[in-house]
DNA sequence: ACCGGACATCGACACCTGTCAATATCGACA
DNA sequence: TGTCGATATTGACAGGTGTCGATGTCCGGT
């Protein structure tokens, strides 16, 4: 539906097709379809608790975490945490896997970087240094 | 108060220093305080019409935008485009300059590249294509 | 087959947010 | 000084969102 080519991310699984590849938005306007999809993506980024899930789920043991190793650190709930994540997958920003009992969080680095991509200037001219 | 350093950009203004500078979410689990802030700017970025209007003033010619060049392609009242530019100013994603009657906006590419900074995977590891 | 534990879903609640019409502010110009 | 026009602010409303307790689902072990 959206005009944009997604990554070689797999956008079978609904929600998927999280950002633009190689339209960053300072380029040209952003038509409102777009926007909306990138929104959408962003929206799922614009929470604190998500984002400490994000960075959580990298930083751990393996590159992923089950519920259980997340929900303490958070101090919140575990159906929140829950709730959480299942924005995060549907944004395309985590997989999950679940392995007997357990569900396994994975971050998609892709994903990352084509919203990174999207929002950075497309060369130099950055002034400042952005390390 | 928020451990996190700074870029180069002017922090005199309530409510920039908008994220962490070489502080990639996916290294180190972020604190609460480090998210709480990365989650603001993150919902300054979270709307489909503050997303156009970034687009919208980079794209525009000098680089800068008034109120009025925004309001028409935007479809929307001339209130809600100055809620959504001030939400964008108080991010310290623009920049707003007073001549005359008019009210130019300008993107801030640092900040722009400080957000992408700390999204993106640090090194290389994109298996897919990031541009 | 039963039980226990890990996780997801549901329902409800308070809070936040995007939008507009109406109004206020403020600078330029006659 | 008074008017006009560009922008900001206010007030109000509908809809969205984060959170939790309670409950459901599903797998593994006893």
């Amino acid at each position: 539906m959206v005009t944009l080519t997604s990554t070689t991310l797999d956008d079978t699984r609904p929600g998927a097709d999280p950002v633009a590849c190689c339209a960053p938005l300072v380029r040209a306007p952003l038509t409102a379809e777009a926007a909306t999809t990138l929104a959408r993506t962003m929206k799922a980024l614009a929470d604190p608790a998500r984002l400490r899930l994000l960075s959580l789920v990298a930083a751990h043991e393996g590159g992923e975490a089950c519920v259980c190793d997340l929900t303490e650190p958070l101090g919140l709930s575990q159906p929140t945490v829950s709730h959480h994540l299942k924005v995060l997958v549907d944004a395309g920003l985590l997989t999950r896997e679940k392995r007997g009992v357990w569900a396994y969080y994975t971050l998609v680095t892709e994903a990352m970087n084509a919203v990174a991509a999207v929002l950075a200037a497309p060369s130099g001219r950055t002034s400042a240094s952005t390390c």
